[in-house]
DNA sequence: TTATTTAAGTGTATATATGACACTTCTGTG
DNA sequence: CACAGAAGTGTCATATATACACTTAAATAA
């Protein structure tokens, strides 16, 4: 039995989660598109085999990875028994190698207008993103899409294409300054207003700290 | 590459969580204690793999199942190259048939003193735990590990042992006649206590209604 | 028949979390 | 120096969660 991996590679930018689809050049399924897949060679684990289809698709190494699950249908594959295990990565997409994206016939999709895609792999994307929306109310997944610097307003915007709803911008500041492990910098990004706002980064050495000790902390 | 299944079968019995266990009668691992498991065949989904082996095991059929996930270490098993899908299922004891017992050389452990298993097992046990936790607090599953019909002091120890510490009972009971998915029945069980309890079920119709139309419903 | 025992069943008050809401400040540009 | 536009800030109302102790039903024993 084969077994493949398959990856949804999410990126944020201009307030919006967008995932890096394949526009399939050759049989099969030519012409389809395509989430980025590979089979899992004898000598890797699951994970580097991910990690591996990651960097190929966008230069970006050790990136965050979640699994979503395995699809076992017996006919999910027309092309054979393929037992496909499926994992959404999270990447800064300023660090995307733009070079690759002729190399592979790439193209970066908002996740709202996906057209159709190849097989089940609609399925693994609404699964996917749901996986996201559920681990990102308890966990600090959302700052693997940003820059390692990044703005409240910026944070927000993130959160609220994640979870595809509007926030209230005094109860979210007022929700992620009150946990702690948001750090202040003395820089303004004023890419986006006159007035600029401050950069933050997140502490993870705090966060890590704080579930140590049992601190519940709940994002949105 | 092999794929195989390993499923975490767990009943309640005695206001205490219990897992089935295999003590291996031959080699390979004899004498270890393991989880149910087997090679899912060509012709068969993961799925079906797994309703064979809970089938086999326990005699339930229609199992209420979820996947844990994929495991895929390369050493995982010395054995050979094997890539693992672990499943739990949750049954009513009482559907348990005991004379599968001895055949298999199975036996039904409290989650809270599993002693050690083999391979990766023990992390299976542990991530379905985990697992089943997240599941309950917002999804009726609990229900799958009790009778159709059952009384609100096992349904409150049920997610005392779920979640492993106490629950107040007026709070609870509040908590869960609010939602409105259970339906109080004319009898009592009075196998607890002389005055007995009333058995109560659990409407599923109302429940997927209720979630049909975006009440957002919560489990504890 | 009455007293005793044991678990089932019930309500309120307080604390905490959530959600709604509008104005001021900063700073670059015209 | 006025204007424009996004950043930044606090309070109050409501909903939710939590803490807490007595009464009731019914079998059994006296």
């Amino acid at each position: 039995m084969l077994v493949s991996v398959d990856c949804i590679i999410l990126g944020f930018q201009d307030k919006e989660i967008n995932v890096l689809i394949v526009k399939r050049k050759f049989n099969p399924l030519k012409g389809g598109r395509s989430l980025m897949g590979g089979f899992v060679r004898k000598d890797e684990s699951l994970n580097e085999a991910v990690a591996r289809v990651v960097a190929g698709y966008t230069g970006v190494e050790n990136v965050y990875m979640e699994q979503v699950g395995a699809y076992g249908e017996v006919n999910r594959d027309p092309g054979g028994r393929v037992v496909s295990v499926v994992y959404y990565a999270l990447i800064d997409m300023h660090q995307f190698d733009e070079q690759l994206k002729d190399r592979h016939n790439t193209e970066w999709v908002n996740v709202k207008n996906v057209g159709p895609l190849i097989l089940d792999h609609r399925q693994f994307l609404d699964d996917a993103l749901r996986h996201l929306r559920i681990q990102s109310a308890t966990h600090p997944v959302g700052f693997n899409l940003l820059p390692e610097q990044f703005t409240l307003p910026q944070l927000q915007s993130l959160y609220e294409a994640i979870y595809a709803h509007e926030l209230d911008k005094r109860n979210f500041r007022k929700k992620v300054l009150d946990m702690g492990v948001l750090e202040k910098l003395d820089k303004k990004d004023k890419s986006s207003s006159k007035r600029g706002a401050f950069y933050y980064k997140f502490n993870k050495e705090k966060y890590d700290y704080m579930v140590k000790n049992g601190v519940d902390i709940s994002f949105i």
